[in-house]
RNA sequence: CGGGGCGUAGCGCAGUCUGGUAGCGCAACGGCUUUGGGAGCCGUAGGCCGUUGGUUCGAAUCCAAUCGCCCCGACCA
């Protein structure tokens, strides 16, 4: 993508509105406009950061055997009233009534759609188990909207829904969905933490948070740093076996991490030996509940079991932030240039800086550049402007592109081009051929 | 929803107390000079001072209402 026909709207001053890092640099990124109070526009290099993440959530939500559709964000009232949460939810679910007079809300969850979907279409035990999601926009009119799209009104989630014949197998969808979402978190380039939590107005027994620690946090959590350790993704676990999946939630349930709502300040001391305890921020990116009957037996989505009797379904929910984790990720990301994104997640991977745009050379070898890295599926953000290098460098840093190829006549000379990278800083100077190499060997991200 | 604050050019702000021709920096546009970490000089353009009503010879400025936005708190992914 060439920068001169892109539209990168960079601002260069700290807007006023803006009080912590994700926000601020979310502005001056040019990756969001606020449209109005909690509610914002993403722009194109916005856009890229959410639809990778996306990407990414489909992949291990598909790895984990659930299955994608899209449900709408205008639901019938009449679905909340038969859950009874029409009235419980309060203020915080936007009511609409349409022209007709009928009463709509703009979904803050989908409990209620996907249990009406379900009930009318499935019957029998033997189309059980079954995990629909969805990525979808929702709506929470909060009272006070702040920090730009960490807590907006409007916001982008996954959200999924398993249904199970019996406690059992739907305590295993909820195993399940720990270890895809440990492995999500993962390819992301994030560390989150399962903490135990407690379950809201979804309701249900079983929960777990997913964090992310960072200062700005609006969770104070508690946890044994033994758990910074695990690690996921490397294993390869059959979702289809409780037993595997039970392992995978043992060992990341059994070190000590709440927050602040289940903490419990006798059983931390006593369990954990001073030198591990940690206590910090963190920002919440997800949570998986089990809630069993909730909502299937006031709405009556019942199966018939293996015994011929009809029993209401078992059911949990789990959510991802999408657009909140593009905030939370900036938030353990950044420096005082700006964002520094993982590479799984950033809009580009690959910055390309000509010094010289009236000079052909140096245009030749960008041209060249670009043409080889988006033929391996790295579609670099060429800045092929007249701006000054100054100029160039401290957007590039701003917006965390993670590699950056400067071009110049002064090293084309002996034919070398710099490579640096904005985490580390190391720049090295090398062949235009070997910074290829180095960026397109092993198995390359596809755009 | 309680408390506090702010709406003046695209962005950041001054001017409001004490009413009298609307300003500064950055960005934009043009020219010259620069050219490897947010360049310099000269010039140009851009504002119904959030909106409505009132007071006044005269309102960005005083008064009232209203809309919007931000911060702290309670609430929340």
């Amino acid at each position: 993508m060439r920068l001169s026909r892109y539209f990168l709207p960079v601002l260069r001053e700290t807007p006023a509105d803006a009080q912590i890092a994700s926000h601020r640099l979310m502005l001056r990124a040019g990756m969001i406009q606020q449209a109005s109070a909690g509610i914002y526009s993403w722009m194109p290099l916005g856009l890229r950061v959410l639809k990778r993440l996306e990407q990414i959530v489909h992949e291990e939500q598909m790895a984990a055997g659930h299955i994608p559709l899209l449900m709408p964000t205008l639901q019938p009232a009449s679905l909340w009233q038969e859950s009874g949460r029409y009235d419980d939810y309060g203020q915080e679910m936007l009511r609409i009534t349409d022209r007709q007079e009928r009463r709509l809300v703009y979904g803050p969850t989908n409990e209620e759609l996907i249990t009406d979907i379900f009930r009318r279409h499935v019957n029998s035990y033997r189309d059980l188990p079954l995990t629909l999601y969805h990525i979808q926009w929702k709506f929470r009119d909060e009272i006070r909207p702040r920090f730009g799209i960490m807590r907006g009104r409007e916001f982008l989630m996954k959200d999924g829904y398993n249904f199970d014949v019996d406690k059992d197998s739907a305590l295993h969808a909820y195993n399940r969905h720990m270890v895809s979402y440990l492995n999500t978190y993962e390819k992301m380039g994030l560390k989150a933490i399962p903490m135990r939590a407690s379950a809201g107005p979804i309701g249900g027994t079983h929960s777990h948070e997913f964090l992310v620690l960072a200062e700005t946090g609006e969770s104070e959590v508690y946890f044994d740093n033994d758990i910074l350790e695990l690690t996921e993704s490397d294993h390869k676990v059959d979702f289809d076996n409780p037993q595997e999946c039970a392992e995978v939630v043992k060992r990341w349930t059994t070190p000590y991490a709440r927050t602040d709502e289940t903490h419990d300040p006798v059983e931390f001391k006593s369990q954990i030996s001073h030198s591990s305890r940690r206590q910090s921020r963190g920002i919440e990116v997800g949570q998986i509940f089990y809630f069993g009957t909730k909502y299937s037996e006031p709405m009556n989505a019942f199966v018939t079991n293996a015994d011929g009797d009809r029993v209401p379904v078992h059911m949990g929910s789990h959510g991802i932030g999408v657009s909140r984790l593009v905030g939370a990720i900036i938030e353990a990301n950044h420096d005082d240039r700006g964002i520094i994104w993982p590479e799984p997640v950033a809009p580009f991977l690959v910055g390309i800086i000509n010094l010289a745009p009236k000079d052909k050379k140096t245009n030749d070898v960008c041209d060249d550049l670009s043409r080889r890295l988006s033929a391996f599926g790295k579609e670099p953000l060429y800045d092929d402007t007249h701006d000054r290098a100054g100029s160039k460098f401290a957007t590039m840093d701003l917006i965390g592109i993670p590699w950056r190829l400067t071009v110049g006549p002064r090293g084309l000379i002996k034919g070398e081009i710099e490579m640096s990278h904005r985490r580390g800083g190391q720049t090295i100077i090398c062949s235009p051929d070997e910074a290829i190499n180095r960026l397109c060997r092993g198995n390359g991200r596809r755009e």
